[in-house]
DNA sequence: CGGGCGTTTGAAGGATGTCAATGATAGTGG
DNA sequence: CCACTATCATTGACATCCTTCAAACGCCCG
């Protein structure tokens, strides 16, 4: 909302060695990486990058969640991705971003100059291997959520939301309760972006939550947090896609 | 559909530097190419790859159109891409497709041995270059999708879908009638297919369509070729997001 | 305590899904 | 050439789902 407040800009180095996305690269490419790496701050509801901005870095997420957004002309907004801790965001290669990315949390992040990391990339081989399959995994994502967004019905969507969350480690866990497992998935948005993200409106995401919890598929903690008690259920009513739940 | 009838296979070469795609390349690299390049031809309906499958190839069209859909377990299909002429389809660096891609028409394929073509980007910085960038404006393609599939009202989809249809030369033509241009675009697939790529019903698509055309913002030649007669209010029909009609 | 924010609930109208029937077109075989 | 069939597009009727508007509720914070 904000990209007026400007982030806090530190120079303590990121550690990149920990980030999962960079574990396989040999030391030298992460050394290199690490040299041209600036660690940010954002505070929940401020623009990290801008529609149509050419910004001057990209990275990936320390800590936080970060909100891909478009906002039409009208004035409605379409959340288009979810960016979770380790997660890459914004463009190399790419002068203007077609998107808002804005701090959904209070967020942290590595980043580094484009421009830097670019060059990096042309004389690293195995840098822009990393990002070439990167690139494929969001990909693969983006092809899911469309998968996702073309069930007709609220609630077919939001199961397979929750899906796709319980699969994140981040945001879901196992929770050992009395007779049997459950899962515990923790939804870091509001209603309102749940229903931007899910192409409906909060009232019909209320409605389709409460709906599940009638059934006896899910249980609501509080409005962020549910646990998954029928986890075939769930997955019925997402039209019997698991959504990679039972992927090997 | 039918994953029984083999494809055609002609040793013939690929006229690669023709192909947009390619054209920027080295010289030296599109020979590498052409080298491990074979033509396949499919028949509409014929399945080029299968969900879950281990393709030994990837490649580029030639000629026709590909279908990259899901089948949920409940039988559903979503329609997750349309590739046309000079579109690059599978994955390279990936083993399992997680869609079945179909022809949608009589097509011509050139085609890549996966494993020769992973050699060849280990070895050719230019040509992983290509494909990084091929990835990067796949996934921009998926995220405007998502924007459209986002839109609530089917009428607003499909005047999206229509502008996306506009941007593309091989789908749009301009024509010179009486008064002012039209735009007139083909629709490369049938009411079905196109309910299911944007998230509804062969029904709802029909009236949808004889809305738009009801209101003078196009006219219907034959159910796969209107006119565009009033782009603005196209536009506006599609929540004022231009889909990059404007872009520069 | 009171105000703001986000969530939930209710009611009514509009949009879409579904089922069924009809119309249009192309290809087939006589 | 024509009847026949298969396929696709269209239309109608009705049930369901969703949006919209409005109001109530809960909660955090000043």
């Amino acid at each position: 909302m904000n990209h007026l407040n400007k982030p806090t800009l530190t120079s303590k180095e990121c550690d990149l060695a920990r980030e999962p996305v960079f574990r396989k690269l040999p030391k030298e490419s992460i050394d290199a990486l690490r040299r041209i790496c600036r660690v940010r701050t954002y505070r929940a509801g401020q623009t990290v990058i801008a529609d149509q901005d050419e910004p001057g870095f990209t990275g990936c997420i320390a800590e936080g969640i970060l909100r891909m957004q478009k906002t039409l002309p009208d004035g409605r907004q379409h959340i288009v991705g979810l960016l979770v801790a380790h997660d890459m965001f914004g463009r190399v290669l790419h002068r203007r971003s077609n998107f808002d990315i804005e701090a959904a949390t209070d967020a942290r992040l590595c980043c580094f100059d484009r421009r830097a990391l670019e060059d990096l990339l042309s004389r690293d081989p195995a840098l822009e291997r990393l990002f070439l399959v990167n690139v494929l995994d969001e990909l693969d994502a983006a092809r899911e959520w469309i998968i996702l967004l073309g069930c007709r019905r609220v609630s077919e969507r939001l199961a397979a939301f929750l899906l796709i969350l319980c699969r994140r480690s981040a945001d879901a866990e196992r929770v050992v309760s009395g007779s049997n497992d459950r899962i515990r998935v923790h939804v870091p948005i509001g209603r309102a972006d749940l229903a931007n993200y899910l192409g409906t409106r909060a009232e019909t995401i209320s409605r389709a939550v409460h709906a599940l919890a009638d059934e006896g598929i899910i249980a609501i903690l509080d409005p962020h947090t549910f646990d998954i008690l029928d986890l075939p259920g769930l997955i019925a009513r997402a039209g019997n896609g698991d959504f990679g739940l039972n992927r090997p």
